[in-house]
DNA sequence: GCCGTTTTCGGCCCGACTGTTTTCAGTCG
């Protein structure tokens, strides 16, 4: 067993414990226990082979004996009895927002309910609200909370569907009767939640492709299977549909298939009024229903057809009917973002407080995928939970990056670590004074603890904005797609407050945010307001994340104008400076 | 369950929110 599994492991004991009303302590001990395991520098087989385990922080008697019986066995009696006595549905239940482990415990104590099934049916009984402790609003909580999960069933994040679909893709790609292939749908508009991979393949012989398709690793099952079309589900439940077309019709396929609705009936619109009819078998000089082969105009790329119909070519991130058609008509469409153009990430944790690495490993890491630049941003001392950094360790943190980039000067590298803080705002202000702030080149502002009052989070992350060494606001809305809706929060007055102020607005690339949300960012960059594509990075791959946030920064219509981690390292520090001179 | 001694057990434990309370418990980041 790896130290990732082992703390996995350690983790739910923690949990296990909670629920059954263990020591607060104890609970903590198991669960910063598998934090260290997750950090560790070395293989843990080794440190366990020389009987070292006791040299980690936190590792007493206890969990050496446990941890070592995992890594030699594989297995864990204790681990196993505990997992036995609770009853699975207990720690679903701990998903639900506003149900922590003495809730459940209660409701398993006192009415014995041990799923959340039973749970919904005590809800809407109202059983719940008459316990001691819960009342009409924690009941409706609940009650909302599972029939937010359920909404969300089969909707996932574009990172798991592209996970599962590049690698599909790769493979029709190199099929010898494969001609043209590609994603359509909502993952090539690059939707942040997709409901379903669609692929369109042209080929002169569409059985081979659709028995190939069918074939690919990874299926769970086949759910149809045609002479044109089949569909499929994935390891993972996503359902994948693949579309064969004969060559000739690719371009119209391809831009049928990838919509989005309301934009397709728009360019059907157009096509009706030159006299002409689009569908997904291709543009035709008709009105009527046809497909007829002596009708259809050539058009052997979307280009084409977008050409045909009066209008630049529409990248499919833009293809909601949001004014590109305006925009494509006049030339006016941007010129967008290529994530080559980002240079780094100006929002990252290292193992100061709750990243997985060290800041040589976060450095090493960033300099060897090219990038100019990387800043350093802790949580500040409020966000307990992530271990924020006291004003004393964030000034030994800055030493110590000070110290690594005196290093990379020295061997001639361009490359910088850039010392800063994600710093908490909090309901009086921010985390840290500003004279502190001060000291830091970059300052991330976030609210995690936000007040149940759109007005209340509106006039906070304002006040942010106005701190003069505040550069930037992180994850504004505070949504977790698939798991948690935004805080209230009027983002367009905080839009324009940034405006006001020259702070510029994160777009969080971490899967899970993709935040500032992609449907606003037209509006803040109409307002001259600048984006920031950051990774969030919290472990060393995080920083593929820097792709995603760039597909959603196309999304919302920026070009690497607009994102200031686009700008080379000089031309960065001197914006980083532009609030602050201000002043 | 760990730590650090005051060498045998007490302390560990931020800050803010909601909801259920009437001064606080539970949850969350």
């Amino acid at each position: 067993m790896n130290k990732d599994q082992v703390a996995a492991i350690l983790s739910e004991i923690g949990v296990l414990l909670e629920l059954k009303g263990e020591n607060p302590f104890k609970t903590r001990a198991y669960h910063n226990g598998a934090r260290t395991l997750e950090g560790l520098a070395e293989p843990l087989e080794k440190l366990v082979a020389d009987k070292r385990l006791g040299e980690l922080k936190g590792f007493g008697e206890a969990l050496q004996d446990k941890v070592t019986t995992l890594v030699t066995t594989g297995k864990l009696p204790y681990y196993e009895e505990l997992r036995a006595s609770v009853p699975p549905g207990l720690v679903a239940m701990l998903d639900l927002p506003g149900v922590g482990p003495k809730k459940v415990k209660k409701i398993h104590d006192e009415l014995g309910i041990t799923t959340v099934e039973q749970l919904e049916t005590a809800c809407q009984t109202g059983t719940i609200a008459a316990l001691e402790g819960f009342g009409e609003k924690s009941q409706q909580k609940i009650l909302e909370g599972i029939a937010f999960r359920r909404q969300f069933a089969s909707r996932y994040r574009i990172s798991d569907a592209l996970l599962a679909a590049e690698p599909i893709l790769d493979n029709l790609r190199a099929h010898p009767d494969v001609i043209r292939c590609s994603t359509a749908g909502s993952l090539r508009r690059w939707k942040e939640v997709i409901g379903d991979i669609d692929f369109v393949v042209s080929s002169k012989d569409p059985a081979a492709v659709i028995e190939y398709f069918v074939e690919q690793p990874g299926i769970q099952s086949i759910s149809a299977k045609g002479p044109t079309k089949a569909s499929v589900i994935l390891e993972g439940g996503i359902q994948a549909d693949l579309r064969v077309v004969a060559d000739s019709e690719f371009s119209s396929a391809l831009a049928y298939f990838t919509g989005s609705k309301e934009h397709n009936i728009v360019m059907r619109q157009r096509a009706i009024s030159r006299g002409l009819r689009l569908n997904e078998y291709g543009l035709f000089r008709s009105t009527e229903e046809t497909r007829d082969p002596a009708l259809r105009i050539d058009c052997r790329t979307e280009e084409d057809l977008f050409q045909h119909l009066g209008l630049d070519y529409i990248p499919p991130e833009l293809r909601e009917d949001q004014g590109e058609f305006a925009a494509a008509e006049n030339h006016t469409l941007p010129r967008l973002l290529d994530w080559t153009h980002l240079k780094g990430s100006l929002h990252n944790h290292s193992n100061w407080s709750d990243g997985r690495n060290t800041l040589e490993a976060v450095a090493a890491h960033a300099l060897e995928l090219g990038c100019a630049y990387w800043a350093i941003t802790d949580h500040s001392r409020a966000s307990f939970q992530a271990n924020g950094l006291q004003v004393s360790r964030l000034r030994e943190q800055r030493q110590a990056i000070d110290t690594l980039n005196r290093q990379f000067a020295d061997e001639g590298s361009e490359f910088r670590l850039l010392a800063g803080s994600e710093v908490d705002v909090l309901k009086d202000g921010l985390d840290y004074p500003d004279d502190v702030l001060a000291e830091l080149e970059v300052v991330v502002a976030s609210l995690h603890v936000p007040a149940n009052n759109e007005a209340e989070n509106t006039r906070r992350l304002i006040q942010a904005a106005q701190n003069p060494y505040v550069q930037m606001l992180g994850h504004p809305s505070g949504r977790l797609l698939l798991e948690r809706n935004a805080y209230p929060v009027d983002l367009r007055a905080v839009i324009d407050a940034c405006a006001d102020t020259g702070t510029w607005i994160e777009l969080n690339a971490s899967p899970y945010r993709l935040d500032l949300d992609w449907r606003l960012w037209n509006y803040a960059r109409q307002k001259g307001v600048k984006c920031v594509v950051n990774c969030d990075a919290h472990r060393l791959e995080h920083a593929g994340f820097l792709r995603l946030g760039a597909g959603l920064a196309r999304k919302g219509w920026l070009g690497p104008g607009d994102v200031i981690n686009s700008l080379p390292l000089p031309a960065l520090r001197k914006a980083l400076q532009t609030k602050r001179l201000r002043h």
